[in-house]
DNA sequence: TTGTATGCGTTATCAT
DNA sequence: ATGATAACGCATACAA
């Protein structure tokens, strides 16, 4: 064991901690000791061990032997079902997310960043191969299937914000439906009868459009049918126009669409985003309809829109945030042997300057 | 035996490699090679093992003891210096999140999300306790020091987007200055001589306002200040005021200080970022003041600004994605074992309808 | 408070 | 094409 300094540091084996303790003359559990504190340690024993560590250049104990020994590595996959580019344009997602990574850090978790892959390319990371502790699957629609079979062969704690993914995996809910019909009951109590839907896409496909009966049936996106259903529970006939996602600009395409005829112009628009509902009004403002004198629009997130300085929304108010955060803390639980149990949040009707009575 | 409540609920302990390999009566080594498909398997032999597997409920190697065994966790830390949601909403960011995915993912890597931590919570995941491969810092403005002290000790490979840490650490570069100064010379060259700047934050403190001397001195942002000298140098005497961050929102604010005197009114206004620029825009027009008749109004960056519809910004069009990539290149390269070299990327100017002769 | 001994579950040799 | 063996680097139960 003639391992001198020098030659540890001239080959490239990086020093273990049992090169530490050896050096420091201590054992390898009172080095180990020394780095996660998990027991009380004499401070000239500790002295020795960091010294050595310092004279070693040794940073500390290596992630991956210590998430295989500890049989955790502090790493929770969030599955989105779609390009980075699309999940975090939508602002909800993005507060979600902040909410989650702020639970998980309390934790000692960190977040990685995983899509549904279709599995093309069979070297991408998926949950199969990833050191995880635990999967948050946001915005499942029932088409992972892919990352539910894996977390379920793997029997890894999961837990769904925004989706369905069967009746055995904890979800964080929204009352969606309740939330919409609010709304529109708030709409009727100002007058409007002849009303506009935006929706939010109706399906993986997003075409954009008018709602048929037809393209209804095709309906999968949950929370698209549950907004949709209760707008509807006060006006059932209300003409239904699909986006091809939760943005401004397409908010101005299906609201250009609802507005485009004088004779048949609604009062008021319900949109399923806020993003959205900014977009009707930019429309509307397009077109010289002044809001809310001329069209009333209500929107659903009760996010910040950035550009929208001016108006102040009606929308539902959702708190995103705290649903990423439950999300990490269900997963906290199950992380600890509990059960993970589903949670229902509330969303608070804001009434703002862009709804009037008729 | 004590019962446990763990023993309770786990009847047995999940099954390894080794069990499958002794259910299937193989080797262990063949047993992986089944899995990892590294070495010919004879079609016999890999449909026992795999059927060993079934029947035990084998979900696939554990990815930590694979980690520990092969040296590799298949996970890039992505080192964000600010909150998420202010990163993320920065459409410039996530361009780039979504370069740096693809590139990664085309290499087998996750993308692992982490904050710079103020160290507040010990048990907090850091780049010091998670097993990532290689770390990729965004916006390194000399904060991170942390990060980087911590990447160093343990001889990460890391790149830096949009920051500087030190020579010796490869960078994604912009000609930030450069294309700032192309479009300044876009405005001259249109006959405008007062000229407003609306910048990024100047430092972490991100305060608004007009630009001292003074505060410039407290100029620690390298992409605010390359991009200010490349205005400056054809208008060294322009009024600059600073934003407290990438947003529409900030631009108005910005504007409204730059448009507020009719007197001094600028007859163009060059912003930082485009939406920035969007805001500066909409607080022309608030004004009643027509862009790009009585306001030339150019940006940075290129994006798509959602809720613009109607203009098209003159601006400097960076390759956002293409850095992402490029960082996530570079991380390949460096996991190979070749030296990291820093890249430089070009703006291409792209003349929009919101800038004209004055 | 410190040391001893064991395995966590794999996979890379190398041999057969 | 398959098998035996030896690490990978660490953290814990338990003993001292």
């Amino acid at each position: 064991m003639s391992t001198s300094p020098e030659q540890d540091r001239e080959t490239h084996r990086r020093a273990t901690i049992a090169d530490v303790a050896r050096t420091a003359g201590v054992s390898p559990s009172t080095a180990s000791v020394v780095f996660s504190g998990k027991a009380p340690v004499a401070d000239a024993t500790r002295d020795r061990v960091l010294a050595a560590a310092a004279e070693l250049g040794y940073a500390g104990p290596d992630p991956r032997a210590a998430s295989l020994r500890r049989g955790r590595s502090g790493i929770v996959a969030v599955v989105l079902e779609e390009h980075l580019r699309t999940a975090f344009r939508d602002p909800v997602k993005i507060a979600m997310m902040d909410g989650l990574t702020d639970a998980l850090a309390a934790l000692g978790a960190g977040v990685l960043l995983l899509r549904d892959e279709s599995e093309a390319t069979d070297d991408a990371p998926t949950i199969a191969t990833a050191p995880v502790d635990a999967v948050v699957l946001i915005g499942c629609s029932g088409r992972m299937r892919t990352a539910l079979d894996v977390v379920r062969a793997r029997a890894l704690p999961v837990v769904v914000i925004e989706g369905d993914a069967g009746d055995d995996v904890p979800r964080i809910e929204l009352d969606n439906r309740e939330a919409a019909a609010q709304i529109a009951r708030h709409l009727r109590g100002l007058g409007h009868e002849r009303v506009g839907i935006v929706t939010l896409p109706l399906s993986a496909d997003r075409t954009r459009g008018d709602v048929t009966a037809e393209r209804l049936a095709t309906l999968t996106v949950e929370v698209t049918g549950e907004r949709l259903a209760g707008t509807r529970e006060v006006f059932p006939d209300a003409r239904v126009v699909s986006a091809a996602g939760s943005f401004i600009d397409e908010g101005v395409i299906a609201g250009r669409t609802l507005l485009a005829d004088p004779a048949t112009r609604p009062t008021a628009v319900v949109a399923q985003s806020d993003l959205l509902a900014a977009g009707v009004i930019r429309a509307a403002e397009e077109l010289g309809l002044r809001v809310p004198e001329d069209l009333s629009v209500a929107g659903f997130d009760g996010i910040r829109v950035d550009g929208l300085a001016g108006h102040v929304l009606t929308t539902a108010v959702q708190p995103a945030e705290e649903k990423g955060r439950a999300a990490g803390e269900a997963v906290a639980r199950m992380l600890t042997g509990e059960r993970g149990a589903s949670i229902r949040f509330t969303c608070v009707f804001r009434e703002g300057t862009t709804t009037a009575s008729v």
